[in-house]
DNA sequence: GAAAGCCCGACAGAATCGGTCGTATACTAA
DNA sequence: TTAGTATACGACCGATTCTGTCGGGCTTTC
């Protein structure tokens, strides 16, 4: 449980390959999709996606593709999986701006809230860069409860 | 995304019910369900299986009912979850003991793991007492911090 | 103008989730 | 012993969500 979706996975992928690729101009989402045996197609929707909140620029034609529109350093997998799942919500009650209509006395949701902050500030704490060289990343990760803490 | 399901919702009010009725020496499923508008059947199923993991005590016949195991102290948030919505995987490529066999080259799912285990320990924190008592909640989560973060 | 690429909506198959039903079993009380 | 209460468990179905595909349209480069 608590899983990500495919989707969100193969946008972290993709980002995580264009990171890695920062002499190419832009790159095509069937080559992305080839290089992890993705569905092309797929993947073509999730870049568009991600192009559209503004994390790629997408240029058409020849040559054209996707290349990431800020430094890998500036974007974090939250926004990332933001943009490809939608809102982060623990609780399965809250639901965008109405909450648990149908149990008024679910009191379990404000302390998970909690817990949804401190996933949220993780993912932020975690850039595309940090994937792209993996072993620095558990290090990050270890950082960001400091952060975190920090933010009651 | 990243949300919890409504039987994990439903297995974490019931506890906290439960623990908030520490003078009765059990209630039934039914009355739970009915304390937070919730399927009578549905939640049986749920407190059946949390009783299956050794969480709850069931007592059969006239006056009987669930009872917590043990102290609501020493029952975390993560054991009700795992117990109700199987293992905690953020990844959606790693399913059980199989790893993704279909993207070898899925470089992305090991700093994702280090999510997964700040998440863990997290909810590992949070006690059905913590839900009880919500206000100190908030406190007991950004202790969390500091103690997952000793944990690489 | 043709090919390579992005853009986008619709849709179908699959998996999971939420919830119900029916039945069997265990325990208590009268 | 019998009736009533409650758990235990499996089968099942409708709804939702996820995954992936198809089709057509638009933009840029050669």
């Amino acid at each position: 449980m608590l899983r990500l979706t495919k989707k969100a996975d193969y946008g972290l992928m993709a980002l995580k390959y264009l990171a890695e690729h920062p002499e190419t101009p832009a790159l095509s989402a069937k080559d992305v999709a080839d290089a992890y045996g993705i569905p092309a197609q797929l993947l073509a929707k999730i870049l568009q996606r991600l192009t559209k909140t503004g994390l790629l620029r997408s240029h058409a034609g020849m040559n054209g593709g996707y290349a990431l529109a800020r430094d890998p350093r500036q974007i974090s997998a939250f926004e990332v999986i933001r943009a490809i799942d939608g809102p982060l919500f623990i609780t399965s009650c809250t639901k965008g701006t109405k909450a648990c209509e149908l149990t008024p006395s679910c009191t379990i949701k404000e302390p998970l809230a909690r817990v949804n902050e401190t996933i949220a500030g993780v993912l932020k704490s975690i850039s595309i860069q940090d994937l792209a060289e993996q072993e620095h990343a558990a290090g990050k990760a270890r950082e960001a409860h400091g952060l975190v803490a920090l933010t009651p």
